[in-house]
DNA sequence: ACTTGACTAGACCGACCGGTCAACTATAAT
DNA sequence: ATTATAGTTGACCGGTCGGTCTAGTCAAGT
């Protein structure tokens, strides 16, 4: 019988939850404990400090997104060009879904923690820039078999994977400040069609 | 001789320094007053509440950023399509003279807010929705006239003003976030050249 | 001279912040 | 049975949060 207490899971699931629906500043560790139903003591027992949290959460949302989203957009199998209004699509979807349990678009998690804590702490600036690097390389990938395929000529990969990266943090922020799933369904197509 | 204790535009000068350079909860009421050598006292005399003040300097961003770069782009008098451009690279100075000073890529003010408040504060998302909406009008009436001009065929106006605005919020969140300005200067001309 | 009202000063409030700590319990190896 | 270790508990720490309040200054109006 396994009746693994697995309370750092709960800890870290419960964090995940609050920051993206709120933000880093305004989700205390005691906040996140009442969630987790976990006391603070433990809390200091599988994480050193906020920060560790934090940078443990941020890999729990790539994980999330990587199996929900990254794995079902970016098979190999699927066209190059086709991976990328999958990939826009999938994430269209879970908006959406956060949005009917929240009331609120709550955007990409690593672009709200990114505008937070960028100026304030390097460590994790440094940790979501390399998120925002394995996003881009996914899209850079996709573009470059697209363009062996001879799917489409003459553009510059690694800045329409960029612009494409751009596009939709931007198209998330602007949907999230609207509060509108519109906003999304209109505007973030337009991402993946990017070429330069 | 006038001496005015001008404590008001002290309390918004130096708010709107630290919000843009911090965040919305990183800059307590204590350290706008201390910047703005200023006592809770007055500071609470002249606004009601921290919120207030953030309606307040959200103005004075807008304020800033008309006599700074969208009276000097938006001229009528210059070509509509240089006009977007012009507004790009205005946009890119600024960030450069913020970077030297303080030694980070600040971002966008009123995407900065946005992602911290839309989920928080009701009336802070609205008050921030709307400054988008006016920068988004004014790509909209450039675009507009290149269209009138026969400069540009066959584009979705609406759709390619508010592409510009993700693109250009998507930049500066990736800019910061990498602390570079030369994702800047590589990645922001191209939202000028958006047509959809 | 007296009053009024804008403005300043700074002590003070309860609530909350991230984080620490010593005491306790449960488990499992020796 | 004893000991070591992992995990839990909740009181506690100094500090900061946004905001209040009272006392007092000062200049203008009468």
């Amino acid at each position: 019988m396994n009746t693994t207490p697995d309370t750092y899971q709960r800890i870290l699931d419960s964090a995940k939850a609050l920051m993206h629906a709120k933000s880093y500043a305004d989700v205390g560790v005691a906040a996140i404990c009442d969630e987790a139903q976990v006391k603070k003591g433990s809390f200091y027992h599988y994480f050193p400090s906020k920060q560790a949290l934090t940078l443990a959460v941020i890999d729990m949302y790539y994980l999330d997104f990587k199996n929900h989203i990254i794995d079902k957009a970016f098979d190999p199998a699927v066209a190059p060009l086709e991976r990328l209004t999958r990939f826009i699509n999938l994430s269209i979807e879970m908006q959406l879904e956060l949005h009917q349990q929240s009331g609120h678009i709550l955007g990409c998690p690593f672009g709200n923690l990114a505008t937070e804590l960028s100026t304030q702490d390097e460590t994790l600036r440094c940790k979501l820039d390399h998120q925002f690097d394995k996003l881009s390389a996914l899209f850079r990938t996709a573009l470059q078999d697209a363009v062996d395929n001879g799917d489409v000529v003459d553009i510059d990969v690694e800045a329409t994977a960029q612009a494409i990266l751009a596009m939709f943090e931007g198209t998330m922020l602007l949907a999230k400040t609207h509060n509108d799933p519109k906003i999304l369904q209109q505007l973030l197509p337009n991402a993946a069609k990017l070429r330069l």
